[in-house]
DNA sequence: CTGTTAGCGCTTTCAG
DNA sequence: CTGAAAGCGCTAACAG
C-alpha cells in the first residue's frame, strides 16, 4: 500500500497537522520542519489521497463532461479545448458518452454527481426536466455546450446557428443562386438542427424565394445518410444549384452520390458545409463551410464553468462563439 | 448540501450499518428493513458518495486513460471502445491528454494514481523508466495501448504494425511498382512508427529492391505535413510510382500536393495509406489503406486492463489486433 | 507556530 | 440479522 500522511508525520517527526500544512503551502510553518518534511516527501515519493481530501473538502478538482460521442472530431476538439484550460486550472476529467440517450444522461449526470465532480459540461439536445431536477437538487455547477440553455442558472456556450446558415445561404443567393436545396438534421435533433434550418428558410424567404418540401432532405450527421438524402432530393425530380448541407459530413457524402452520378461540382452544383472539419481543405473541390472554433468553445465552456463553480462572477446566460464563411472551391456563381 | 448515509438511518429507523448492507446488496438483511430503506432512498433520492466508499474500500471505479491527443479520430474511436465496455463493467473515466510529452505523461500518471484510479490505458511513444518506477512503486494495473510493450506486468494491446506496412508494400509491388517511396513517422515516434518503416523497407529487400535516401520522408500524422513532405520526395528528382504513407492523412496531405502539380492520381502514382479513417472513402480517388479496428483496440485494452484488476488472469503480453488490406482506387497496376 | 481532536461519509469487524 | 464502534486518509478548528 501507498504511504499516508502519518508515515510521513512519523518519518519528519511531526503530526499530520503539520505536514497537511506544508503540504497545502500552509501559512506558516516554521522553515526547517517545512524543509524536513518535504524532504521526506521527496525521499519516499509520497503523494497525498486526492480521495481523503475531497471527502473532507468536499470537492474533487474533477470536472465531468458529458457528450453524445467523440468518434466525431467536433467533440474531440472541443474536448481538448476543455481539456486545455482544466489542465490550466488543476483540474482532471471524468468523460462519459451517452450516444444521444437521455436515459445515459442521466445516468450519468447521478454517477458524475456522486463521484463529486465540482462541475459539468454538458451536451444534450435538449434539457429535460429530469436534467434540470438532478442539477438543480444537488446544486451542480453546469454548462450546457452546443445547444442554447433557457433554463436560468444552466448557461450554455454555443454557435448563433441561426446567423450562420443565414449568411452561408445569402452567400448562395449573392452568387446567383435560387434553386438551393438543403439537408438538414434529424428533427430531434434539438434547438441548434432547428436553428439551422430557420437560417436557410428565412434567407430564401428574404429573398422572396419560395421552397418546396422535396428541396429538403433530412440526414443524421454521417456521410453516409448525407449520400442518400442528396439521392433522394435528385430522385424526387428537384434539380437545385447548390446545396447547403448541415455538417460538413453529410456535404461530402452528398458531393460523392452527386459525383457518383457524373455531375461536375462545382460546375453542376455548388456545395456548401458546415464545420470546417480539416477534411474540408484534403477533398477535391475543396469545400465551402462554415467555420468556428470548436477548440474555442471548449475553452470558453470551461472558463464559465469555473465562475459558476467559485461563486466569484456569473457568467452570461449565452455566449456565443463566433463564425465566419469560408468560401472554397466547391462553390461558383450560377449562370443560367 | 447532500443527504449522508446517516439521514437515511434516521429516516429508516435502522443504524447505517444496516443501510449500507442493503446499499451493497449486502448478505442477509430483514426483507421489511430493506424494503423500508430502499423505499426512503428513492423518495429522498439518496446517492451514496462514491469518494467516501472509495476512501474506505480503497477502489474508485474510475479508471484513467491518458492519451497524447484526442481531436485525432484515431484515439478518438478507441477511447469510444474503452468507454462501450468500462460502462458494461461499471467504471467511469478519467481523461488526461499530453500532447506526446514525457513529463504530462508522469504528470498525469501522478494524478491519476492521487484519484486512486483502479488502473490506467495508457498510450505512451516509449515507456522511460519514470514511468515503470510509477507504475510499479503504486502497483497500478496499466496496459499500454498503441505501442508494444517490454515490460513485464504491463501488457500491450497494438497492431502489427511491421507485418500491415510488409503486406502493404508488397501489395505495390504485386501491381508492379517497384519505385515506391514512402513518408514515414518521425523518427522519435516510437517503435510502431518504427515498424512501419521496417515493413516497408523489408518488403522491398524481399524482393531485391535497393531503395535510396531520396526514396524516404518525414511527416508528422498531419495532411499539412504530409503535403511537404511528398514535395521533397518529389523535388529530389525521385520519380515513385507508387507511394506509401503512413497514415492516411499522410496519405491525403501527400495526394494533394501531387494534384496541385498537375499528377493524376492513380494513373501517375499510386497510393497507400494507413489507418481506413472514414475519410479514405470520401475523397477521390477512394484512397487504398491499411485497415485496423481502433475500437476494438480500446474494447481489448480495457477487458485486458480488467484482467490485472481483478487478478483473476493474467492477460497476454501482447494482444494484436487484427489488420486487412483494403484495395480502394488509389492503387492500379503500374505499366511501364 | 504546532499538536490534539474531531470529523468528512462510508464499510467492516465484532458483539449481541 | 442488526447495531456499535473503529477507521479509511485527510483537513480544520482549537488550544497551547
Amino acid at each position: 500500500m501507498s504511504l499516508t500522511i502519518n508515515d510521513i508525520a512519523r518519518l519528519a517527526g511531526v503530526s499530520k497537522a503539520t505536514v497537511s500544512r506544508v503540504i497545502n503551502n500552509g501559512k506558516t510553518v516554521d522553515p526547517k520542519l517545512r524543509d524536513n518534511v518535504l524532504s521526506v516527501i521527496e525521499q519516499v515519493n509520497y503523494r497525498p489521497s486526492a480521495l481523503a481530501r475531497g471527502l473532507v473538502k468536499n470537492e474533487s478538482n474533477l470536472i465531468g463532461i458529458i457528450v453524445p460521442e467523440i468518434a466525431n472530431i467536433v467533440f474531440g476538439v472541443m474536448l481538448e479545448g476543455v481539456s486545455k484550460v482544466a489542465e490550466i486550472y488543476g483540474y482532471d476529467i471524468m468523460l462519459s458518452l451517452t450516444e444521444k440517450s437521455t436515459k445515459k444522461e442521466i445516468h450519468y449526470l447521478n454517477l458524475h454527481r456522486d463521484k463529486q465532480v465540482d462541475g459539468i459540461i454538458l451536451s444534450s439536445r435538449s434539457l429535460k426536466k429530469e436534467h434540470i431536477e438532478i442539477i438543480e437538487r444537488f446544486e451542480i455547477p453546469c454548462v450546457l455546450i452546443g445547444q442554447k440553455s433557457s433554463v436560468p442558472g444552466i448557461p450554455s456556450v454555443h454557435l448563433d446557428n441561426f446567423s450562420a446558415s443565414y449568411e452561408a445561404v445569402k452567400t448562395l443567393i449573392r452568387f446567383g443562386h435560387r434553386k438551393i436545396a438543403m439537408i438538414r438534421a434529424p428533427l430531434d435533433d434539438g434547438e441548434s438542427g432547428d436553428e439551422r434550418f430557420r437560417g436557410y428558410a428565412t434567407a430564401l424567404a428574404d429573398e422572396g424565394i419560395q421552397f418546396e418540401d422535396d428541396w429538403i432532405s433530412v440526414s443524421d450527421f454521417s456521410a453516409a445518410e448525407g449520400y442518400v438524402a442528396m439521392k433522394q432530393i435528385i430522385e424526387s425530380g428537384f434539380q437545385p444549384t447548390a446545396l447547403f448541407a448541415a455538417s460538413d459530413k453529410i456535404a461530402l457524402g452528398a458531393m460523392n452520390y452527386l459525383q457518383d452520378q457524373g455531375y461536375m461540382i462545382p460546375r453542376d452544383i455548388s456545395i456548401f458545409g458546415f464545420d470546417d472539419m480539416d477534411v474540408t481543405e484534403l477533398v477535391r473541390p475543396k469545400l465551402s463551410t462554415v467555420h468556428y472554433s470548436s477548440i474555442e468553445m471548449g475553452m470558453t465552456a470551461f472558463r464559465n464553468l469555473i465562475k459558476l463553480i467559485k461563486k466569484e462572477e456569473i457568467p452570461a446566460q449565452h455566449t456565443n462563439v463566433p463564425h465566419q464563411i469560408i468560401l472554397r472551391d466547391s462553390v461558383v456563381r450560377h449562370v443560367s
